[in-house]
RNA sequence: GGGGAUUUAGCUCAGCUGGCUAGAGCGUACGAUUCACAUUCGUAAGGUCACAGGUUCAAGCCCUGUAAUCCCCACCA
């Protein structure tokens, strides 16, 4: 017997996916290059082009899985693997991150460990460092990805770091240059005084702090200005005093100079929007160099800039004994030297959002740099005009407005960063000896080289590197091996997943760059999944010790118990709770299924002639769960079509369990249809196959009749079945769940074994005694003799009785009124509806008639319960 | 300040274009059991669909308002 009497994923799970790997059936059948093999000088692949491609967002090449990557792989593959089923050439590309500053950090911080500092190597000392720092711990992640049972193409796996991916960044950055969209300018950068690095606004993380305003006298001849500030270590760095054009008080001054505190300088007073007359003063310190409003009213008003904290966060540009200090000593010390000078006018507390680093939390110092900016106008304008124009369907669909929301108020995007793990911006400036006409940088792809001459003209590279989702916005041309020249069968991809928390980050920028480069959108569908949250809707976090590792649970339950589980009650976009409960469901329907396909191998072991491979139905169960599986494989389809992963799978549970399992197989027990017993199996488990891979796959590789891989089988067609016959299995259904209700309901326990059935004039008993003797168990079903005895069963249509004792059908009697009154109140809200004029007359027809069947069936069934009640 | 969500059974969630006598899993209660499966089978209890109005023959679903919870963006001198 090859069916043990449970399934044990781990020993199936990695021999299947080493066997799908070894076939190379998840690598695409189109290939990216033209084919022209019936040499008529077009392409071939344009005629068969029936596609469906995605990429996996690219998990941190060096890391671990988490929770989040399982739902990632576990819809991505669902949706692979369903189409695949439906016979598209899909191609799943997976990659892997370089992950820039994330591995940065954990690198740096391992350098620390060894007493070492990133300031004693070269660039390229250090890229060649974390380089052979992240190989030695690759590859966990490709492992796990398997053993997710992810079915992509492993030949085509991308590094966020590969050649070909930094020659299309280069390309693309070569072409937005000469376009004019790249510029270099000083401006304010989100900056971590301890990772010394540059961030997107997107990666800094505000939060709610305490802290104080202090009021400080700003002096002029024959008054004082009493402004408000948090940073009083600030105000060498002012430039000007702002006020509020409208705001009478201070009217006076604007165009006036005021004295700097601590210091002997003047520095003007300016009439501007952002000075709230309602705020503190109403009177405000700009210093363009350290704050990003300040730097804004220094452009309006043409200030200077001065820089007073460093890039190591002491204070330099100021009055000597300053000099040095960090900034929160002097702060201290200006505070101390402006009560000495009597410049001190009071402190209050507030509380205002402050911007932290998202990895080490350390506050953000605004900080004026030299960086790489794209200007996002011409991008931002074409991508809304896209999205407005519907070219991309979103799932959950409100992200499409967010989106544009967000697109329409989009600042230039700072490309540059500090780090040198990530692509080299390919630009070099013009050494300060080469006093030339030629321009102050230039572009070049010999980002190796520290020097590069050109015309005879030095230049020296840029030690910067490009955001990481600079490059990552080109991932979808990148992995379908976009080209310009060439049709390319995969591109625009037919879906994006990824979470909902990089729409900015990610999918907005993949749409922008998409649009640049190929002029076409870069996927035609985005859904989003949200927070995989505990079982209490909580966010895991290892603080609050509430991680689930997916791992754990696959290696507990198995790959297709973790799927299930995670895709169970789950719908785009929203942050939703997981517990172990649902991967334990999940598993119990794996077992489930097994034991299914165990039953049917063994009835099929047992047909004596060797059956037709061509299924007819013989009997009403039969019909009917043709009839059932036909609506099941409808509801999944829809379902799959709009990205509806929870309500498929619990279709093919429902499906599975409630009506395969329950009554088609244990009317099997009676009836044996060996050829529908196989094709409704494999229906069932091609259905199933895109959801759990694994168990699917073990028992189509253990069944004896199967053949090939179930991976690469063919969606199942509609089968055939009667419609009536398949409608009356469907009373006999009512009939023996009333047996059995009312059974239970009698006093006593065994009833099923006490109680005979009578049944009178109704041939769908009398046709299927051995039928519902089985499934009721009941000991006997015998034709009524002589005058009505026992429990009438409380059915529309069927003269059917419990053969049972007067004194038990008294201790009935409760039961029955109770039952009469629940149809007499269903009764009386379907007469209310019929005796409202305008329902009868506006209803569809169809409604109404519902309505006077269900009014006639009901009274019926009142009468006969009421005469039962009269019997006792 | 701007934007986006959520609120349905004890818990976690479905309920797509209004037709609902509101579903599922887990949990609970009761019962069963050699003969595919205790990772099982059967039966049942459990809901003012957040609240208040409105539209409609008909509202969990549409509209208006209120409350609670959450997220994003901007601002906070």
């Amino acid at each position: 017997m090859k069916f043990a009497s449970s399934y044990e994923p781990g020993e199936y799970e990695s021999d299947i996916y080493g066997a799908w790997e070894a076939s190379g059936i998840f690598n695409p059948k189109l290939t990216t290059k033209p084919v022209d093999d019936d040499g008529d000088g077009l392409d071939d692949r344009l005629a068969s082009r029936n596609t469906y491609s995605m990429v996996m967002p690219p998990p941190n090449a060096n890391g671990n899985l988490h929770i989040g990557h399982g739902l990632t792989i576990a819809l991505e593959d669902s949706l692979t693997r369903y189409y695949r089923l439906k016979g598209k050439s899909t191609w799943y590309i997976p990659g892997a991150d370089h992950a820039g500053f994330e591995t940065w950090v954990v690198y740096e911080k391992n350098l620390e460990k060894q007493g070492h500092t990133r300031f004693e190597y070269s660039r390229d000392e250090l890229y060649a460092r974390v380089w052979d720092f992240v190989a030695e711990q690759r590859g966990n992640m490709e492992l796990q990805l398997r053993a997710l049972g992810a079915s992509c193409s492993w030949g085509d796996l991308t590094f966020t770091l590969d050649e070909n991916v930094v020659d299309r960044v280069y390309t693309t950055f070569e072409k937005m240059w000469n376009d004019g969209m790249i510029y270099r300018g000083e401006k304010l950068v989100n900056f971590c005084p301890k990772h010394q690095t540059a961030f997107a606004d997107i990666e800094v993380e505000h939060q709610d702090e305490k802290g104080t305003l202090w009021d400080i006298a700003y002096t002029y001849d024959g008054g004082e200005l009493v402004v408000s500030t948090t940073r009083p270590e600030t105000l060498f760095g002012d430039t000007a005093v702002a006020v509020n054009p409208d705001d009478k008080r201070y009217k006076d001054l604007i165009g006036k100079t005021v004295r700097l505190p601590l210091t002997d300088k003047e520095i003007p007073v300016v009439a501007d929007e952002h000075a709230d007359p309602e705020y503190g003063t109403g009177a405000v310190k700009i210093t363009p160099a350290h704050d990003f409003d300040d730097f804004e009213v220094g452009e309006r008003h043409n200030l200077p800039r001065i820089q007073v904290i460093a890039e190591d966060g002491t204070m330099i540009n100021v009055p000597e004994k300053y000099v040095g200090l960090t900034a929160a000593e002097c702060r201290k010390q200006v505070l101390k030297d402006l009560k000495g000078e009597d410049l001190y006018r009071g402190e209050k507390k507030i509380e205002h959002s402050v911007a932290h680093c998202y990895k080490c939390g350390t506050t953000i110092e605004p900080m004026l740099k030299e960086q790489w900016f794209i200007d996002v106008k011409r991008l931002a304008a074409t991508a809304i005009e896209h999205l407005e124009n519907d070219e991309i369907k979103f799932y959950p669909e409100n992200k499409q407005k967010v989106l544009i929301n967000y697109l329409k108020n989009l600042k230039d995007w700072n490309i540059s960063r500090q780090i040198p793990w990530g692509i080299a911006i390919p630009m070099f400036k013009k050494a300060d000896d080469a006093a030339t006409d030629e321009p102050d940088w230039i572009f070049d792809r010999r980002t190796h080289l520290k020097e590069i001459e050109k015309a005879g003209v030095k230049y020296i590279r840029d030690e910067d590197t490009f955001d990481t989702w600079f490059s990552s916005s080109q991932w979808p041309i990148v992995c379908t091996d976009w080209t310009e020249d060439n049709f390319n069968p995969y591109y625009p991809l037919n879906v994006m997943e990824t979470g909902a928390d990089i729409l900015f980050a990610w999918v907005a920028r993949m749409i922008m760059m998409g649009l640049y480069v190929t002029g076409e959108v870069p996927f035609k569908e985005v859904y989003l999944h949200g927070l995989v949250l505990d079982a209490h809707g909580k966010k895991m976090s290892k603080s609050k010790g509430n991680v689930i590792n997916p791992m754990d649970l696959v290696t507990k339950y198995g790959s297709d118990a973790f799927r299930l589980g995670i895709l169970r009650g789950r719908s785009a976009g929203m942050n939703q709770a997981f517990s172990e409960n649902s991967v334990i469901a999940g598993r119990n329907l794996c077992n489930k299924l097994w034991n299914i396909s165990r039953l049917v191998q063994g009835i099929v072991d047992e047909d004596e002639e060797i059956s037709k491979d061509v299924y007819t139905t013989l009997n009403m169960g039969e019909d009917w769960i043709c009839r059932e599986l036909n609506d099941c494989l409808d509801q999944v389809e829809a379902a799959m079509q709009s990205y509806r992963f929870a309500e498929a799978v619990d279709v093919l549970y429902q499906t599975i369990w409630d009506k395969y399992a329950d009554w088609f197989l244990e009317s099997q027990k009676v009836f044996k249809n060996v050829p529908l017993l196989k094709k409704t199996l494999e229906t069932i488990l091609i259905a199933l196959h895109p959801f759990a891979p694994f168990v699917t796959e073990a028992i189509w590789q253990n069944l004896s009749w199967t053949e090939g891989f179930i991976a690469t089988a063919n969606w199942p067609e509609k089968l055939k079945y009667d419609a009536i016959s398949a409608a009356q299995f469907e009373s006999l259904i009512i009939i023996v769940s009333e047996v059995r209700g009312t059974l239970q309901a009698l006093p006593g326990t065994n009833n099923s074994k006490k109680y005979a059935l009578l049944y009178d004039n109704d041939s769908l008993v009398e046709d299927n005694l051995l039928l519902i003797r089985t499934l009721t168990k009941v000991p006997a079903i015998n034709a009524l003799e002589g005058a009505p005895r026992g429990l009438r069963l409380a059915l529309a249509n069927h003269e059917l009785y419990l053969d049972v004792l007067a004194e038990v059908v008294k201790a009935y009697k409760d039961s029955l009124t109770e039952k009469i009154l629940a149809v007499g109140r269903e009764l009386d809200a379907l007469n209310a509806r019929m005796m409202n004029p305008n329902y009868v007359e506006r209803a569809p027809e169809h409604l109404v008639k519902e309505t006077k069947d269900g009014i006639k069936e009901k009274e019926a069934l009142i009468s006969r319960l009421k005469t039962q009640l009269d019997l006792i």
